[in-house]
DNA sequence: TGTACCGACCAAACCGGTTTGGATCAACAT
DNA sequence: ATGTTGATCCAAACCGGTTTGGTCGGTACA
């Protein structure tokens, strides 16, 4: 059922049938409502590929999924894509998801969306500091939003959970159970997370007037492995600290790990904190503390930051 | 950078310019050669919208993904998806997704992208016994591939891991380690892939002689409170089994955790093996036995299903 | 020498919508 | 009686490609 032939039988012409059905005023109400009921008895649907082609809108945004070897089943993504997908939807939006490993591949399939045309703009996750996926997008005068700030000078709208605030009250609550010496296992320094991450320690230790040992604080990759292995320094360490932060959940489990092989016990002899909810926290024995992120509302609120984009408004919330 | 702008700079057609980008024989070679090579200097990019309102085909294919409420991180999808992904881009096919709860969301959802018509066919995953995300698509008679068989009576594609087999093999291996009480968690009776897998458990013990006591074999929804539940009755059997198979990783933990509680050692009292190598599977003390499925293989093969299915053989691989 | 045939190119129609710029006609004002 | 205006409706152009059905000049064949 296409628009010429609802209009030969309602015995209009194509102008009047699509204005009709849009709500143009120069159609009158009794045609306007003939029109809507034929259109819904036949059950007409505009095709939104000539729509597209038309309005030069593909009603629709891209999304570019990092998948690194062995990340396959990074939970944050699909969280993520799910709270911007239902966003998107109430808007008639629909996602195109293009999955590549960060590096070369990411960056082409990135780019052949975008030349593509087949999106009106683009979500950005999990950005790292220095991001080339930022430059091509400024670069094309491309419409996205990011999930994170980079160390990019020009402006952009992002959205960030704030880790500088979550890491500050993990560290105060610490603080404030009595300990003393805390010490963080960071991520690696061009993650932009991390480095926020990292401050938020940085600052609630300085809050408390406490002195953070070079020693206590160590970078390491977001892996589980690594976790351990940064985990094993800390806990040689003399004195020992008390508490470990962990940039990501992942890195703490392999803490507990380290943790439980030098024959300590986590949550008594150190505590640990992670972040980001995976549901990997609550299978460890014992579980691990994890700070929170809401991931389908965080996905939810990149979805109406880019609809706002797409309106016009520069938004950057 | 358009068609008209690129034949006008070249002096020729339209049309013309068309045919030599697209390899017709009524191009001279020497027009061919020159023509692309203009458009390659030029930057020119058919644009996909309006080769998809002519041709009729939208270049995409859709997928559904199930997220259920607390099911975000089901890394099993993510993982599928890429695979799956990076086989139809291959082609030049995107991926269009959509997030919906199992139910009628997500049913709906299916049914606003294929009547859009912005895809050319979707890929089904999570089949459920009696689904009627697959009645619906055969009632259309729109292409699409299922990862899972159902109850359907009607024939098309999918793709199954052999859950089958891997169970058989399972429970085989446990059979020669010398286990002859061997007890099953396994999935509701809707899901078809639980079926499978109890059908693989229920060969291998038929196959070694061995009698199954109807206690041993009990269903669980796929939490880790339901394992943890299911295996408690189980350990309270006399006398107790000394295996125990999950239909799903998820479960296992559940198992095991339950197994801890009861002042048992699992791998020495009881043994468990899980299925679907889920992260979570090396994180759990002591580690998780596991059946791997080797997921982004399983989605690049739906991929090419998809493929082979919209070239117009009927490929029930 | 006429004509069949072939190679190379092109104008126009088409896909299915939306938008532009009228056309028509009745009511109203001058 | 003559513009003017407003309410409705429509033909044609347009979006950017592909496909159809030609044209045109030149060689091959009878």
């Amino acid at each position: 059922m296409d628009l010429k032939t609802l209009s030969n039988h309602l015995g209009l012409s194509k102008t009047t049938v699509s204005r009709a059905l849009n709500g143009y005023p120069d159609v009158s109400l009794a045609t306007r409502t003939r029109v809507r009921e034929a259109a819904e008895r036949l059950g007409y649907r505009p095709n939104p590929v000539a729509q597209a082609l038309q309005s030069g809108r593909a009603q629709a945004i891209g999304l570019v999924l990092p998948t690194g070897p062995g990340e396959f089943g990074d939970p944050f993504l699909l969280a993520l894509l799910t709270g911007a997908g239902k966003e998107l939807q109430a808007d008639g939006l629909d996602l195109m998801v293009s999955a590549a490993a960060p590096g070369d591949d990411e960056l082409a399939a990135l780019d052949r969306m975008i030349s593509k045309r087949r999106v009106d703009g683009v979500i950005v996750v999990r950005t790292r500091a220095d991001d080339p996926r930022i430059h091509l997008l400024l670069d094309r005068d491309f419409p996205f939003v990011a999930q994170g700030r980079t160390r990019e000078p020009r402006p952009y709208p992002f959205l960030d959970v704030d880790g500088v605030e979550a890491f500050e009250r993990a560290t105060t609550t610490l603080i404030e159970l009595g300990h003393r010496r805390i010490a963080l296992i960071g991520g690696e320094p061009h993650l932009a997370y991390a480095t926020h991450r990292r401050q938020g320690y940085e600052a609630a230790m300085a809050a408390a007037g406490l002195r953070i040992d070079p020693d206590w604080r160590v970078e390491a990759r977001q892996t589980r492995e690594a976790g351990f292995e940064a985990a094993e320094t800390l806990i040689a360490l003399r004195p020992r600290p008390t508490a470990i932060l962990c940039n990501t959940d992942t890195q703490a489990v392999g803490c507990l790990a380290a943790i439980a092989e030098a024959g300590l016990t986590a949550g008594v002899d150190v505590s640990v904190i992670g972040h980001d909810d995976l549901p990997l926290a609550s299978v460890t024995s014992p579980p691990l503390a994890t700070m929170a992120q809401p991931l389908p509302e965080l996905g939810a609120r990149l979805g109406r930051m880019m609809l706002q984009r797409l309106a016009g408004k520069p938004a950057s919330e």
